[in-house]
DNA sequence: CAAGAACCGTACCGTACGGTACTTTGGGAG
DNA sequence: CTCCCAAAGTACCGTACGGTACGGTTCTTG
């Protein structure tokens, strides 16, 4: 569902349909990853990726097209794994939940704190002044509107086992996501320590969903 | 106090110390801002910033010593210019503040989402993985670091006449962040228009602050 | 084994940028 | 008027990158 949606949103390139990478392809991904986490976008030049992952410059082209079709790719590739990292629910109980709700804003900021993550987001934001670029929209639907969507349909839940009351899922969901993430990830991005940014998350995660239900919990 | 900070803290470059910036240089930098808001960081080269304000390369050398120095001056210019953006605090009444307090969020936004602001804060990302870049600290100091110093004043003046009640002004100031600015400041960077994040923001701020009572607010 | 495809490594090309040097212009001081 | 200096404009240099072409090597397939 959500691939489909991606290459058929944004005209994606006609290289790398859906998931057709093979292993060879997938490797050449991982290492360029790793060569932008390690040097930022200056260190992601078409000769370097081919370097680092023992393959030529001519593969890269006939594979990803050209430089963006193969940072498109980088995106969707990581997306693919994003899915899975964010563990399953418990709405067994109230209390379960409430510490369900402890664990996933911890596994949020772990994400977001990411330095796959983080390389990313600066990647895309560094180019989103030319409006035609489409690595903005393509992190925000692999990144963002997964768990987004996973967020806003448990709370949907909660609320209907009575464990919380809103009005609109998606709107509280954005509030719970201001409690927790304040303006940590954009710190990150700006590149501050991540130990001075999020020293003892832990307890910042149970105090902000401490405060999500004085404002969205029920009564006694 | 701020620039003092600025200029010893980073061991920022030999040149433009403090506001020694003669009326031609600033317009210079004025003109490179425009650059940089209308194309990204990749319209901005040296030839395309002398171009467009009339100067030869060779001055631009000359002042500013480097591209990275040309740049820094133009986040220290815009810098200076954002102390008097926010208004000044009304501590008059309870009911008063919180007017204040609503007035704020807007500003805060309407601050995150000038294009000025976005494009600089695009170009201190896209940089940050070079992590002896001085320009994310830079952007922290003068933008953010400004506007912190004074909310977490009057939050803690307000708590001193009782209209809120708190332990630790700074942690209350970055709930009140949450709560105001959410993801919006991330998705506008990632390039999503104005208008799709921030619909009805004058609405938004009221409950922002209405939440932030909610937790901070005295009884009664 | 033979034929062909896929792919690696390298060399190559055009371009664009950061930075420097040089010539020309204009205005202010003596 | 003359000298001087700051700055504009232009030409130039080295480098680095995106993208292409080509010879050699491995792997598959009949």
């Amino acid at each position: 569902m959500q691939s489909a949606s991606v290459s058929e949103s944004q005209g994606m390139s006609e290289f790398i349909r859906d998931e057709n990478l093979t292993p060879r392809q997938q490797e050449v991904l991982e290492s360029a990853l790793a060569l932008l986490v390690e040097g930022g976008e200056k260190a992601l030049t078409t000769a370097k990726i081919a370097s680092a992952s023992n393959c030529s410059k001519e593969s890269l082209y006939k594979w990803f097209g050209d430089r963006d079709g193969l940072i498109s790719a980088m995106m969707a590739f990581q997306g693919s794994k994003v899915g899975a990292a964010v563990g399953q629910e418990d709405l067994g109980s109230a209390s379960a939940f409430k510490n369900y709700l402890v664990r996933f804003a911890c596994e949020l900021l772990s994400v977001l704190a990411g330095d796959t993550s983080l390389a990313l987001n600066r990647l895309a934001i560094g180019q989103a002044s030319n409006d035609a670029s489409p690595l903005g929209p393509l992190l925000i639907e692999n990144g963002r509107g997964v768990i987004e969507t996973k967020a806003v349909g448990f709370l949907h839940s909660a609320e209907q086992k009575n464990y919380l009351t809103f009005a609109d899922a998606r709107q509280t969901y954005h509030v719970l996501y201001g409690l927790i993430v304040r303006d940590i990830h954009v710190r990150l991005l700006l590149g501050e320590r991540r130990e001075f940014v999020m020293k003892n998350f832990e307890r910042d995660a149970q105090i902000a969903i401490a405060q999500f239900y004085q404002l969205y919990g029920v009564e006694e």
